[in-house]
Parts: C-alpha cells; sequence; structure tokens
RNA sequence: CGGGGUGUGGCGCAGUUGGCUAGCGCGCCGCGUUUGGGACGCGGAGGCCGGAGGUUCGAGUCCUCUCACCCCGACCA
C-alpha cells in the first residue's frame, strides 16, 4: 500500500524537482547565501560524519596519517605544473585583497591541494627513508562551477584528499589500486551504490594526472555520476616541484606520486539513485537514524514500553530514536520518517503492548512485519537485508541500463531514448571522443576490463579499436 | 557565457482590460478538543509584490534598465 506524499513532486514525473524538495524538506540541506553555496543542516552532516568514520579507519588503517594545510594557496604554486593549471583555471576562486589592502601576490582558495602539499613534500623529502609520505586531509573545496546543484556540484563542498609519494611507480600503482578498491566498498557496502571501476581517457582524466582511475555510477535519469577518484601522478609533479631523494645507491631520484579523493557528492548520488515519490531511502549504514519507534498514543504505559523497546535497541549499537513528541499526530509522523528515510519504523500501540509484539514497517519496500518482543535482535539482520535489497536495487538498475553498441546508428539510437551506459569499441583517439561528444552529449566513462576481438573497429571511425570502453551523457 | 523560464509573508502559488484595504493552501504563535497513515475549531502574527528608474490621477499589473534563482547547453568531483 502507498500514501501519497503532499509535498513533494513525484520522483519520475520530476526527478530534479523531486530532488531539490527532497533535500529541503528532509532538512538535509539548505541554500547559502552566496550563489552555489549549500548549508549542511545536521541531519546531512550526520550522514556525513558516518562515511567520514567508517572511511577514515580504511585510510588510516593503511598507514595514511591525517594532516591539514592551508585553504590559501600562493598563485605561484597552483601555476607550476602545466597541465594542472590548464585544467583547473577556469573555476578557481582568486582573492586579491587581504585586510584593506591588495596583495602583492594573489591566493587562490584550493579548488584541491597538490601543489601545496607537494611544496612541502620537496621540502620533506631528501632520503629513501623518508619515502614512503602517506598524507591524507579532510577539507572543503572551492571550484567556481557555471552551473550548481546541491551535493552534486556546489561551488564549495567537502572531501577526503589523499596524497602519496613512493620509491617506485609500481608501489605508486598499488596505492591507486586500493584508494579506488576502497571508494567501491564504501560505494557499496555504505551507499548502497553499485557502479563500474575503471580508467579514464586522456581528455576526463585529472589535469596533472598520468592515469586516473574512477568509480562511476548510473543515475535514474541515465546519466553518469563520476563518484570517486584515484590518480597515478607520475613524476608529473615531482619533476615540476623538484621532489626528490637520494637513493640507497646514493643517486638522485624523483618520487611516484598518486592523490585520490571522494566528495560528498556521494550523499546527492545516494540520494538520486534510493530515492522514491515518498522521500529519501537511506542505507542503514548511513542512516542517522537507522529505527525509529513511533508510539500511536503518547499514554503511560504505552511509553513505558516503547522506552523498553529503545533501550534494549540502542544496546545492539543501532542508531535508534524514540519519537515520543506530543504534539504531532501518528500519520504526521510516519510521513515525516518516510521522507526522511530511516530504514525500519517500529509502531507500538496499545495492540503491540498486549500481544508484546512490535509493528516492524521497512523503509525500502514498505512491507509490515509483526515482530515479537523477544526477537528484537533480529533488527540487525534485517537492516542488512534492506541494505541488500537497495544495493540489489541498482545493481540491477545498472545492469539493465548498461547496453553494446556495435555500430554508431545503435548508439545515437540509445542515447535518444534510454541514456544510460554504453559498451562501445573505440580507437582511443581524441578526435573521435570529441566528436561521439558533439553528436550525442555521451563522453567515455571509463575503459572496461573487456577483450576485444582482433580487428574490431572502432565505433566512429574504421580504423582498429583499441578497447572497449562505457560511454554515458555525465552529470 | 548562449537559449528558455520564474521572481508576490518561511514554503508552494493565485492576482482579470492598470482601480480602492494584496489573496489562498501549507507552515508558524495562543487556547481547547483530538491522536492505528500528514486531525479539527476559534483567535492571532507575518508583505513596502527582487531592485532602480519611468509612464499615469492611480502600478503587483505597462515601459526601460538591473539583480537573483531555476531548466536546457558549454565547463566540472
Amino acid at each position: 500500500m502507498t500514501f501519497e506524499k503532499k509535498n513533494i513532486p513525484k520522483k519520475s514525473e520530476n526527478l530534479s524537482q523531486w530532488y531539490h524538495r527532497v533535500i529541503l524538506e528532509a532538512e538535509l540541506a539548505d541554500y547559502g547565501p552566496a550563489k552555489g553555496t549549500m548549508i549542511f543542516r545536521p541531519y546531512g552532516y550526520a550522514i556525513w560524519e558516518l562515511i567520514q568514520k567508517e572511511l577514515d579507519k580504511k585510510i588510516k588503517d593503511k598507514g595514511v596519517d591525517n594532516a591539514y594545510f592551508p585553504m590559501l594557496i600562493p598563485e605561484s604554486l597552483i601555476n607550476k605544473e602545466k597541465q594542472h593549471i590548464k585544467g583547473f583555471s577556469p573555476e578557481l576562486a582568486i582573492v586579491t585583497i587581504g585586510g584593506g589592502q591588495k596583495l602583492t601576490e594573489k591566493l587562490v582558495i584550493r579548488p584541491t591541494s597538490e601543489t601545496i602539499i607537494y611544496d612541502s613534500f620537496a621540502k620533506w623529502i631528501s632520503s629513501w627513508r623518508d619515502l614512503p609520505i602517506q598524507l591524507n586531509q579532510w577539507c572543503n573545496i572551492v571550484r567556481w562551477e557555471k552551473r550548481t546543484y546541491p551535493f552534486l556540484r556546489t561551488s564549495e563542498f567537502l572531501w577526503q584528499e589523499g596524497h602519496t609519494a613512493h620509491t617506485s611507480h609500481k608501489e605508486a600503482t598499488n596505492m591507486v589500486n586500493w584508494a579506488i578498491e576502497v571508494y567501491k566498498d564504501i560505494y557499496q557496502n555504505f551507499l548502497a551504490l553499485a557502479g563500474y571501476v575503471g580508467s579514464k581517457s586522456d581528455l576526463e582524466k585529472f589535469a596533472g594526472a598520468d592515469k586516473t582511475m574512477a568509480y562511476e555510477t548510473l543515475m535514474p535519469s541515465g546519466k553518469a555520476l563520476q563518484s570517486a577518484t584515484s590518480h597515478d601522478l607520475g613524476q608529473n609533479f615531482s619533476k615540476t616541484f623538484n621532489i626528490n631523494y637520494q637513493d640507497k645507491k646514493g643517486k638522485n631520484q624523483y618520487v611516484w606520486q598518486t592523490s585520490w579523493g571522494i566528495s560528498t557528492r556521494c550523499i546527492g548520488g545516494m540520494i538520486m539513485a534510493h530515492g522514491d515519490d515518498n522521500g529519501l531511502r537511506l542505507p542503514p549504514k548511513i542512516a542517522p537514524v537507522q529505527v525509529v519507534i513511533v508510539p500511536v498514543k503518547n499514554d503511560k504505559d504505552l511509553l513505558k514500553y516503547a522506552n523498553k523497546v529503545y533501550k534494549i535497541i540502542s544496546e545492539q549499537d543501532i542508531r535508534v530514536k524514540l519519537d515520543d513528541r506530543d504534539d504531532e499526530t501518528m500519520g504526521y509522523k510516519i510521513n515525516k520518517w518516510e521522507l526522511r528515510g530511516a530504514p525500519i519504523r517500529i509502531e507500538i500501540g496499545p495492540k503491540e503492548l498486549k500481544e508484546q509484539n512490535l509493528t516492524i514497517v521497512r523503509r525500502d519496500n514498505g512491507e509490515k512485519i509483526n515482530l515479537k518482543f523477544f526477537l528484537i535482535s533480529k533488527l540487525n539482520q534485517l537492516l542488512d537485508d534492506i541494505h541488500d535489497n537497495l544495493l540489489k536495487d541498482t545493481k540491477e538498475f545498472l545492469d539493465k541500463n548498461t547496453f553494446d553498441a556495435d555500430n554508431f546508428d545503435q548508439f545515437k539510437k540509445i542515447m535518444k531514448t534510454t541514456k544510460g551506459f554504453i559498451r562501445a569499441n573505440w580507437c582511443e583517439d581524441i578526435e573521435c571522443e570529441t566528436k561521439i561528444k558533439e553528436l550525442t552529449k555521451a563522453t567515455t566513462r571509463c575503459k572496461t576490463n573487456e577483450k576485444i576481438i582482433k580487428g574490431a573497429k572502432c565505433l566512429y571511425c574504421d580504423r582498429n579499436a583499441k578497447a572497449q570502453w562505457l560511454f554515458a551523457q555525465a552529470y
């Protein structure tokens, strides 16, 4: 049985309007007063904190230490690496006045921290004994975007950026692969969002990287969302920033570097992928409230029972909330918590009290379950089921909306109708890539691991294909 | 930055060929009755109609300029 919400548009009818309304109504975020900025309200920030907590642990377990570098980067530093500045210059915010005085050197508000961190690396590294250096920072970033969208693309956003320096390319590559696997793990096992891992084309890779690995997810609109990236920086920055060391033989060597990040964009992707006409459906692992207890009435015996239930659940490491507000009706509370996406709702009324059981309602599929009081310990299992179910949904959606195109006509037709991911062979020439984008809006998202048949042709031109790639329109 | 659209209490909107005191729903405050899927009654608070200028006896409504936001592109995690 479904119940209609009055405050939000239908997701299926207008995804963009639905998305904006849900974020505001569920009190995840609000617009900031400056263009393109957003305010993380406590409910939204709590989600980020849960992601942080999990990821931070994984990062530390890998032997990467947290540090913090300044937000203001001297312009000369950011200009050092040619490819890097070329990629970022259109979206920089720059401070020109400080303390009422025009600055002699402009300060760039970090769009990413490679340059300011590697300036320090150059000072800190002189011997093979100083390596590897493995740092991470949690911080905010400013990129002056032309078109903004809450969570998915804002002028300022929050993220984590890891930066490492190694003695060998192999060691750096291992780090790059480790990071992208961690992101995949977070997406699948935390955010319940299926996606593809693969390397980026030269056109799409990070400005200043030799190679970029990405996790790509698919949104209900059929557009792809670049959801996390891990970069093999080679020696591009070490050469321009002069990060070198003497190896065991006394020979000077440049370090091999990596950088990798995941941002608050992941929350936007999660909202869009999982939400339904009734609002958010939060995957249990990132739900600030995993179980909400709604007493039908606020009478004494009922509340006593509800409190007992609350206590037992909270002892099981479950984030549980007893909504015993007296000024909201049962129906209002139910709608509120559905909109906010709490994975499990427990209804407690005279019936439940008398029979010593609980009415459990799953947010993911609306299913009502009658649970005996002494079986409360099953809730953890149920939360896992809900996670699995949400992940399964996105996996099925991803599979169903990943198509094969043998020729360009098929490709164009898919882009005009369903969109989604398209597997196709490509010659890896930038000209073809640009042309395909011009004609269909689709860009390469990442390379697949599929072996291609000898002599297979490029989707667009007649030359031999080099690999199979995933194409899609990007968010 | 190009194409389209919208600006009217916190949110969503209506407002006729210019006309008198600017409305409605939700939300908010107070009192009471309610409470198993967004309860109801009564009483309140909250607006110089995005901004500036102009036309007019008179502008939310017409004209000019400007700003902001949204949607579609280009740029992008």
